[in-house]
DNA sequence: ACAGTCACTTCTTTTTTTAAATTGACTAAC
DNA sequence: GTTAGTCAATTTAAAAAAAGAAGTGACTGT
C-alpha cells in the first residue's frame, strides 16, 4: 500500500481509501458479508493467491477490521470475521454493488438484499437523515473545513 | 489492473471492483466530486504520478465513468468530467466518507454534504426504499441466485 | 503408511508503480 | 525575441508489488 501511512489530518476519504479501497482487499470484505470465513474458501471463491490473501488478512487485522477467531486448537485453526468496524463497511459494498448492478449487469443480479425488519428485497439507497428523501450527487452540496481548504490550495500552488 | 476482464456473468460486485475499487482511481473520482477538472490539479492534490494519473484517466474515459471536455483548440486542452456513470458513483464516496470519518477521523471531518433541497448539513446513510427504515449490516440478508450459488459451490470444489 | 486438508510461507518471474526527465504547444514577462 | 512558465502528457530507469508455483507443518481420515 502506498499511502497507508497517511498523515492524520488528511480526508479521511483518502484514509479510507487507503485502508480498504484496493481491489482484492473489497472482494475479501464481500466474501465476509457473503459468510466466508476461511482461507482455503477465500482463496478459491476470490481467485486470489495465497501470498497475497495472507497479506491482505494481516493488513486487515492490523487496522481492526477483521479479527481471527480461532475454532480449533489442534491443529491451530482459525477462521476471519469482520469486527464492528469491518461490518460497518457494509454500505459502501452495497453502494458498489448498486452502482455494479447497474452500471455492469445483466438481467440477473447476482446478490439480492433482504430487509430482515420488512421481509422484502430491496435496492438500499442513501438518504438525507433529516428530511427522509433520497439524495443522489446533484443533490448534494460539499464544504470543504477551512483547514482543509488551505491544504488544498498549498498544494495546488507548490508542486 | 489484473480483473479488468471479468466474463460477464461474475458478481457484479466484483466487477464494479475491478472498474473502480481501486486507490488512486477511488482518489480521482473524490476529487471530481470537489469539483477537479484538470490533469495538473489531480497530480497536485492527491500527489499520485502523473504516468498514472494519465494511465487510469484513460481507463475511466473507457470505462465510461469520465469523459474529456475539451475547453482550448490551440493549444488543445481539455478537462475532465464525471459522466452519468460517474455521478452515480456518489454513494459509493459518501458510504467511504462516511466510514473514514467515523473510523479514522479526528475532530473536525475535513468535507462536509449539504442536502441542497433542506438545506442542512447530513450524514447521509443507507436506507430500505420499503420501508424508510434506516439499514445497516446486521438488517439485511444476502440472497445469491440460483446460478450464482452454483458457480460458487463449484468454486469452492475445485481448487 | 499414505493421501488429503488447512493455513500459510518461500521463491522466482512478471507486471505495476514511482520518480525524474523530456516533449510540444502554446502564453506572458522581460 | 529570448526566456520562463503552464498544461497535458510521454519516456525511461529503478523500485516495489503481484502472480504463479512449489513447499511446509500440523494434523485427520482411510
Amino acid at each position: 500500500m502506498s499511502r497507508s501511512d497517511l498523515p492524520s489530518h488528511t480526508c479521511t476519504i483518502a484514509r479510507a481509501v487507503a485502508q480498504v479501497g484496493d481491489e482484492w482487499t473489497l472482494l475479501i470484505v464481500r466474501e465476509m458479508f457473503l459468510g466466508t470465513r476461511r482461507f482455503d474458501d477465500f482463496l478459491r471463491l476470490t481467485g486470489m493467491s495465497s501470498h497475497l490473501l495472507a497479506q491482505r488478512l494481516k493488513k486487515l487485522e492490523a487496522e481492526g477490521v477483521i479479527r481471527r477467531a480461532p475454532y480449533s486448537e489442534r491443529p491451530p485453526r482459525h477462521e476471519y470475521r469482520l469486527t464492528e468496524k469491518g461490518r460497518d463497511l457494509w454500505a459502501v459494498i452495497i453502494a458498489l454493488k448498486q452502482w455494479g448492478d447497474r452500471w455492469l449487469g445483466t438481467d440477473d443480479t447476482p446478490v439480492q438484499i433482504t430487509h430482515k425488519a420488512c421481509g422484502k428485497v430491496v435496492r438500499p439507497h442513501m438518504t438525507c437523515p433529516d428530511c427522509g428523501e433520497r439524495i443522489e450527487a446533484h443533490d448534494a452540496e460539499a464544504q470543504l473545513s477551512h483547514t482543509f481548504e488551505l491544504e488544498r490550495q498549498a498544494a495546488r500552488r507548490a508542486p
